[in-house]
DNA sequence: CATCAGGGCCCTG
DNA sequence: CAGGGCCCTGAT
């Protein structure tokens, strides 16, 4: 687990208070392991949301609109069920809350039929117990595209400590302090407000070159020339095409966001150091393997589920590892 | 004190 | 298509 802490919401940032409240219920496609979804422990901690067994919360824009969104498990790994809680400041339009479900449902990848998945995972021993463990486990993402690009942009090039120092400082200039259902979270920042800044002021927040990026895909998402939405319907090659156009979006970025924004659980074209060192030791147990070895080797043992794999034998790496320390992946885990 | 790589990407030759 | 440069920070 990483041990970085998550930084209070700082006094700099403009407070809201969310009091309208809708419920839905969603009934995700069985097998759902429902905190293997929510949570993430390789993940860095975001001042934007917050877990609990059984229970999720975080902040977004979603159309133009500051949510707060509490997951509830109401069910379990057969039987699933979840409570989706929405809060805003005014009560919801119906272009927002109608399509809101959806929206939640897509995010979480909750209609994903895992069957042929299944049987891939419990055809190869190293993934057998590890489906067993971890069975229903989705990619997700509980932010909008925008969100995660600029989560995408702050980690590039920088060890943990410097990516949670970039975020929380453009979290406290731009987003606000949001309180509902009893906690106080951060939120982004609407993009037009971070495309009207100085590069100045970037430059004062740490971000160094990464400044120029902010700022470009900010003012690309306000003039609303990207529609993440009609993306979804890409092909896997449309998709990462249209990504890579985006300014300061490159391999490494467009796999984060192939994955666990569009959930394109094929798409192994990129692995980073870091993880291939992770994946060189539990695949191999090496100290380094060529990137193209692992990509070609998954492709091989998971087909069309690769990526999706490659993120079950991660995670579930850390969930132990979170429960009990595994040495040689802490000395990994540069902070 | 200086130097350098780090969970990339853009731009130039 | 290889490689330099880029903001910063902590490690050496």
């Amino acid at each position: 687990m990483i041990m970085a802490i998550p930084e209070k919401p700082d006094s700099r940032a403009r407070r809201v208070k969310l009091t309208c409240r809708h419920d839905f219920r969603l009934i995700p496609k069985p097998p759902f392991a429902f905190d293997a979804t929510v949570n993430k422990p390789s993940h860095f901690p975001a001042p934007t949301e917050e877990c609990r067994p059984g229970c999720f919360w975080n902040t977004t824009l979603f159309r133009d609109h500051l949510l707060g969104l509490r997951l509830r498990n109401s069910g379990d790994t057969d039987h699933p069920s979840v409570q989706l809680s929405v809060w805003s400041e005014a009560p919801l339009p119906a272009s927002v809350l109608d399509p809101l479900p959806q929206e939640i449902a897509f995010r979480y990848n909750l209609q994903s039929d895992l069957r042929e998945f299944r049987r891939l995972m419990r055809g190869d021993a190293l993934t057998r117990g590890i489906w067993r463990r971890r069975r229903g486990l989705r990619s997700s993402c509980a932010y909008s595209l925008y969100e995660l690009l600029m989560i995408s942009i702050v980690l590039q090039n920088a060890t943990v400590r410097r990516t949670v120092q970039m975020l929380n400082n453009l979290l406290n200039a731009f987003g606000q302090v949001v309180a509902f259902d009893g906690r106080e979270l951060c939120s982004f920042w609407q993009p037009g407000l971070l495309s009207r800044a100085r590069d100045s002021r970037l430059r004062d927040l740490r971000v160094g070159y990464r400044a120029r990026t902010l700022s470009r895909v900010s003012k690309a998402f306000a003039r609303g020339r990207i529609d993440p939405e009609e993306w979804r319907a890409l092909s896997n090659t449309d998709l990462k095409n249209q990504l890579l156009s985006i300014y300061g979006v490159g391999p490494a970025s467009a796999g984060i966001l192939m994955f666990e924004c569009f959930h394109r659980h094929e798409v192994v074209d990129h692995i980073p150091p870091w993880e291939r060192k992770i994946f060189a030791k539990v695949l191999y147990n090496k100290e380094s393997v060529e990137e193209e070895r692992i990509i070609n080797d998954a492709r091989g043992r998971w087909g069309d589920y690769a990526a999706l794999a490659l993120h079950y034998i991660f995670e579930d790496l850390f969930w132990r590892h979170s429960k009990r320390t595994i040495p040689w992946l802490s000395n990994l885990i540069r902070l």
